[in-house]
DNA sequence: TCTGGGGTCCTAGGACCC
DNA sequence: TCTGGGGTCCTAGGACCC
């Protein structure tokens, strides 16, 4: 058995838990840039509001109904998603933290243990209530797929109390008659849109389906894994979060930016900071990585600009992993000069690590790097390619006294007629975020004061 | 004026290996 | 007349997730 626990409207609730005032009000949160709407509480979404509107076209909308606008905090969604997960793993065998917001728990066996998970779903939500402040509901399924369609279920019907538990065959039939075959977890846009043209329309529908046909038409065995975890069959298992955080085999950091950039240093320093990010995740996960991609956008909504919207280009580190942001971003100014079509406007730019290996695993050496100065010894030049320190004190600064403190000098905006370079200006792709709360739980000038 | 960011998994062709 | 089979790695892109 699984069970899958998910935040109720998580960004919004995380804002009303230390500003009580927004209770039982519309309230958004704006995607970064004030993009779009991410999170929308029920009253918000009553009034027709979409996940993904694009504020500056429901504007009028938000005003005319008095509804709260938040831009997103990412500061204290994190924390509170950290302990959220922190108490899911005191009280469940093993715990897999799916998203920011979401977990799947490990329920094997306790069925004979407890009998009916019914109430041990009850009082895990009731826990994360009491303990965090965030409502959440719960799906207890013996797949992960029909434990995401249980917790979508509850989730829509209150009567439910926040929890469904699919514990009968007659049970699942049931839930997957309630759900159209576009809220299935796996069914995006495209798959539905096909789904539905063959006649396909609820879940119950999808679980009929062949193997072969699901092979042919959704995504190979991805669709056949899905068909049968729709059916009970589980094809997945839980893959444990390590003490409560979450190891990736990824770490990416891309931005819109504030205003189109045509400027080459512009672009540059932004790919420079992206990747600076990405570097420090790196890090704090105690990892290298050996493959890097750097992409560049152009606007894909303006009417004059053709596809291809984006352009990439990844390299294998010829000298091995690294977790060096300065090894990193020579390879990265590299793969940007490949990219780059002058006289065009860019509006986002983004960093991708991949092959992320810890570090020591086997260290490959440049057989076409410069000989190092004859002074160095041989135990010292690892230290100098790498510089595993230089790192760590860089990391050790900026945690100390805030992000940026101390940067690749890449990464700092050029002065210009916006303002001048340094900590107090701009840089040109940054975004707006005009109605970003306090962060209430990591920064010690943002601790709420009570009387 | 104005449309997010960070992930996962899979596919497929080409280069290369023995 | 006629040119294997079984792999890996690299790169780019697509579909999906929250």
């Amino acid at each position: 058995m699984f069970g899958l626990l998910d935040c109720n409207n998580f960004y919004v609730s995380c804002e009303r838990v230390f500003q009580p005032r927004y209770e039982g009000r519309p309230v958004v949160v704006l995607s970064n840039n004030d993009g779009n709407l991410i999170s929308r509480s029920a009253e918000a979404k009553a009034l027709g509001l979409k996940m993904g509107d694009p504020y500056f076209q429901v504007k009028e909308v938000l005003k005319q109904h008095d509804v709260a606008v938040f831009s997103s905090n990412y500061a204290l969604y994190g924390d509170m998603s950290r302990r959220v997960m922190y108490h899911l793993g005191q009280v469940a065998p093993a715990v897999e933290i799916y998203s920011i917001d979401e977990a799947f728990l490990d329920l094997a066996g306790m069925e004979t243990y407890l009998g009916n998970l019914d109430a041990y779903a009850h009082k895990v939500r009731a826990g994360v209530k009491e303990r965090t402040g965030i409502p959440t509901c719960v799906g207890v399924a013996p797949t992960k797929t029909l434990a995401k369609l249980a917790n979508r279920i509850a989730k829509k019907d209150a009567a439910l109390g926040g929890v469904l538990y699919l514990n009968s065959a007659e049970r699942r039939a049931w839930a997957l008659r309630q759900v159209p075959v576009g809220d299935v977890w796996g069914v995006g846009r495209q798959y539905a849109a096909k789904l539905t043209a063959a006649g396909i329309d609820s879940a119950a529908d999808l679980a009929r389906v062949s193997d072969s046909w699901a092979r042919k038409f959704l995504g190979g065995v991805v669709g056949a894994r899905l068909v049968q975890e729709l059916q009970g069959r589980p094809c997945a298992g839980l893959h444990p979060s390590e003490d409560g955080t979450l190891s990736r085999q990824s770490i990416s950091c891309s931005r819109t930016f504030g205003r189109p950039l045509s400027a080459y240093s512009d672009v540059l320093a932004a790919v420079a900071a992206f990747l600076s990010r990405a570097a420090e995740k790196l890090r704090a996960q105690g990892d290298t990585a050996h493959v890097l991609t750097v992409y560049i956008s152009k606007n894909r909504f303006a009417a004059n600009v053709l596809p291809p919207f984006s352009r990439s280009a990844t390299l294998t580190l010829p000298a091995g992993p690294t977790a060096d942001t300065t090894v990193l971003l020579g390879y990265a100014r590299a793969l940007l000069s490949r990219l780059w079509e002058p006289g065009t406007a860019y509006h986002k730019a983004g960093v991708v690590l991949d092959g992320l290996e810890p570090p020591g695993t086997g260290q490959q050496l440049d057989l076409f790097a410069p000989a190092p100065a004859p002074l160095v010894l041989p135990e010292k030049r690892a230290v100098l390619s790498q510089r595993p320190g230089l790192m760590a004190s860089l990391d050790a600064l900026n945690e100390r006294f805030g992000r940026g403190t101390v940067r690749v000098a890449t990464a700092v905006p050029a002065p210009g007629h916006h303002g001048t370079a340094g900590s107090g200006a701009r840089a040109p792709w940054e975004g707006k975020a005009q109605w970003r709360s306090p962060a209430f739980t990591t920064r010690l000038e943002d601790l709420l004061l009570v009387n």
